[in-house]
DNA sequence: TCAATAGTGTCTTTCAGACAATATAAT
DNA sequence: ATTATATTGTCTGAAAGACACTATTGA
């Protein structure tokens, strides 16, 4: 029996099927004194409350995925619009097994966002405490839920996306010298470089970062010339690349 | 009014929360006669029905994302366990605009496969119809939902992940000439490449292809000599990869 | 024999990484 | 003065891309 759509929509009941629900979860990281730092809120409502987890929460009926994620982002750093449109914000991956959440079958839609320097975590309704925990520190807390699965996919995205993309620049302020972009990278990916590669490597990517002409009222706290000023370039991806050294010859 | 889990859950009722859903789609891709092609069906239900769509479905409740597309993939293509471990399955993103579904809130969760050359696809329970069409007629073709985005988003995943994976063997058969593999790129990249410069830089990425030691019984066609057999090696990853030439240089 | 293709050689340019040198400014 | 940092220079080796060449085989 083929009936047209109009009347098969008429007559279809939504809630004869298992009922399901999506989340956004979103790994927001941050820099603070030169340590990477995740969002991580201290649930106050059932099921594991009490326990850290990441921000998150269901995609209400008029929100897209993106606008979700935002709005979960926006309510545990306390930022208003301005502010948050500095901060990048990605699809990261989807998870869904079956016995992931222990209320019904929820699939999340997690997120990856890169923030500049903000404020302290406010905690939003559904949490009892928000912070930015040092990354360093992660081993040595349980996450609810799949979050220690999606935390470490996140880290990963994150350091590839500074390899291909500029947004590194995303975690600094609009105008940044090279040794912070450089203390950037470091700080993501765990390992020192070399200053004076990096230095010439960033100005020969095209669109990468634009001079301000301006550079810095001092020099580093223990003394060094002043520093240029470079604001973030138009480019999207970075061609060519600034590859992690030394990650051993093609992964097996 | 806090209460310990396990009363919380006995409590909770899912049925509470508006009607939601959760499909997988899957975007699988293969190579035929020298062109792209991408796995379609034509919808024998409503809503969309007789318009051509991704193959694709509801999660049941006991799958994950991962078996769920494996499921989908495996009934419009006729395929038994067997062939079907030789195809290559991803995650590519999630679709959850409000209004992508006239039936209720129905979120994607779209899945990318690299396929060899298989048999011609068979109608699964949900189809009328099943094909292998080739990409460059999908210009001419209305598709269902959100299903063009999703193809479009799926192809340049795959265009991209060529570059700097070994995925590129996952759409031919366990032995293959260094030719057919260059076949490969320049089909799914759209533009011819240099056959003694791709020669030379397979053989160089570690991991890339191993030799089987035997050869073509036959050259060419129309003349030339036989070439060697490779198979697939080891590596993740190709280091160093394989770039798309001349995509205009940093994509503004 | 002719044409097509496999595979190799060579050269130039670009880029990554090591290392060094110079300049500037804070203490 | 000393020290830290920014910035530039130089060199080596890896890799990309252009071009040329030889060898092999089907028609």
């Amino acid at each position: 029996m083929i009936v047209n759509e109009q009347d098969f929509l008429a007559a279809y009941d939504p809630s004869a099927y298992p009922a399901t629900a999506v989340t956004v979860d979103v790994v927001a990281l941050t820099i603070r004194d030169n340590a990477l730092h995740l969002l991580l809120i201290r649930r106050a409502e059932q099921p594991y409350a009490g326990h850290w987890a990441l921000p998150g929460g269901f995609v209400r009926p008029d929100e897209d995925l993106a606008a979700a994620a935002q709005r979960e982002l926006a309510e545990e750093t306390g930022l208003g619009g301005d502010r948050l449109r500095r901060v990048h914000l990605e699809q990261l991956a989807s998870y869904g097994a079956p016995e992931r959440d222990p209320r019904m079958r929820i699939f999340s839609v997690a997120h990856l966002a890169f923030a500049p320097d903000l404020p302290d975590a406010t905690p939003g309704t559904d949490a009892e405490e928000a912070l930015w925990l040092p990354v360093a520190e992660l081993p040595n807390r349980d996450l609810a839920f799949d979050h220690r699965q999606i935390v470490a996919d996140g880290l990963e995205r994150a350091r590839s996306k500074l390899e291909y993309t500029p947004l590194a620049t995303r975690f600094l302020g609009p105008e940044f010298t090279i040794g912070e972009l450089r203390s950037v990278y470091e700080t993501v990916w765990g390992q020192p470089l070399h200053a004076g590669n990096f230095h010439r490597k960033v100005l020969s990517v095209p669109g990468f970062v634009e001079s301000t002409g301006t550079s810095t009222e001092r020099g580093g706290s223990r003394g060094g010339p002043r520093a240029r000023l470079y604001r973030a370039g138009d480019a999207q991806l970075l061609h060519p690349a600034l590859l992690r050294p030394t990650r051993e010859d093609a992964v097996r």
